[in-house]
DNA sequence: TCATTATAGTGGCATATACCACTAAATTTT
DNA sequence: AAAATTTAGTGGTATATGCCACTATAATGA
């Protein structure tokens, strides 16, 4: 680690920025996949949770996608100016409003839907079906509540001020 | 997949969609762990390959970090403006520039890396000394131009269209 | 019921990241 | 060597995402 080994893999050794880079590129593939239909991966990824959480409330939206409520709403945006989407005012609770896709929204899904099973299954044969699912797994795992509150709470060794 | 499906982790069936989830929830905990040196777990990231490469020119950074180049540019341009960062134009090629660490900015990577290595150590701690080696394995796999190259020439079935 | 507090969203600002068009400089062709 | 091409960066614009301050509304407590 003193900016001189040779055949230190930089970066490799941290956990946030390989999974950062990951990202990346992993966005970017998809992205080329789903070029086709006009949506960037992310937007297909937020418009099939609205699609499959039925009319969520952009809260329970942002919890689900460990996402803030405040980045939720701009990267909602897009796609209610493109017609895509709509947030309609609870009954109950006016506080609240729920997303749902327009008809132009479904249609655009579907059309997105088709392109994602084509990066879906070539990202399973690249990676490996097995090693593929163990990913979403570790993925979800890190992504829990749970993990979060293993992470912070951690009496570790290490350096943890318990101040 | 049908939307009502009670138990489906609509969350988890994409692995582009959980890779991002996961990433939004862990730089969170590395962003918390390295808020007291008033840097961001991407801009530490940052810092930490320039000094661990020395000077690369901005070209081989974008590359390793699989990023295009002008995002580069953009994230650089904080640490340069708060005096962490300088680009000098390269002697032999005048098209390129080399990034370096100021010693302000060396102070401040040191600062932030042992906070680092306190997230570092969390983070191992709550997800599993050999599963977190496992995972930055493949984050790193899915980031090598290889894997890139067989998610795009996948031959698979699914609609990979040969033209 | 009225004041307090908690919850859901919005808007502004900042960083992260991509694409495109453009410039400058080096490399390759002819 | 002049022209064509490739390479490295920059600036603009757009999406992705977070924090903070503020508003509206609901839920709680005195």
């Amino acid at each position: 680690m003193d900016g001189k080994t040779e055949g230190f893999e930089s970066w490799a050794y941290c956990s946030n920025s390989a999974l950062r880079r990951a990202t990346r590129q992993l966005g970017q593939l998809y992205d080329d996949v789903l070029a086709p239909s006009g949506l960037k991966a992310t937007q297909y990824g937020l418009l099939s949770q609205i699609h499959f959480n039925g009319n969520p409330s952009l809260k329970s939206l942002a919890d689900g996608l460990v996402m803030d409520l405040s980045a939720l709403g701009h990267t909602l945006k897009p796609l209610i100016r493109d017609g895509l989407l709509e947030l309609v005012p609870d009954e109950k609770d006016r506080r609240v409003k729920r997303a749902g896709l327009t008809e132009i929204g479904v249609e655009k899904w579907q059309e997105a839907h088709l392109l994602w099973r084509e990066a879906h299954s070539r990202f399973d044969n690249a990676f490996g079906e097995e090693e593929s699912a163990a990913l979403r797994n570790a993925m979800n795992r890190i992504a829990s509540p749970d993990f979060a509150k293993t992470f912070v709470a951690d009496p570790a060794k290490g350096g943890g001020s318990a101040s």
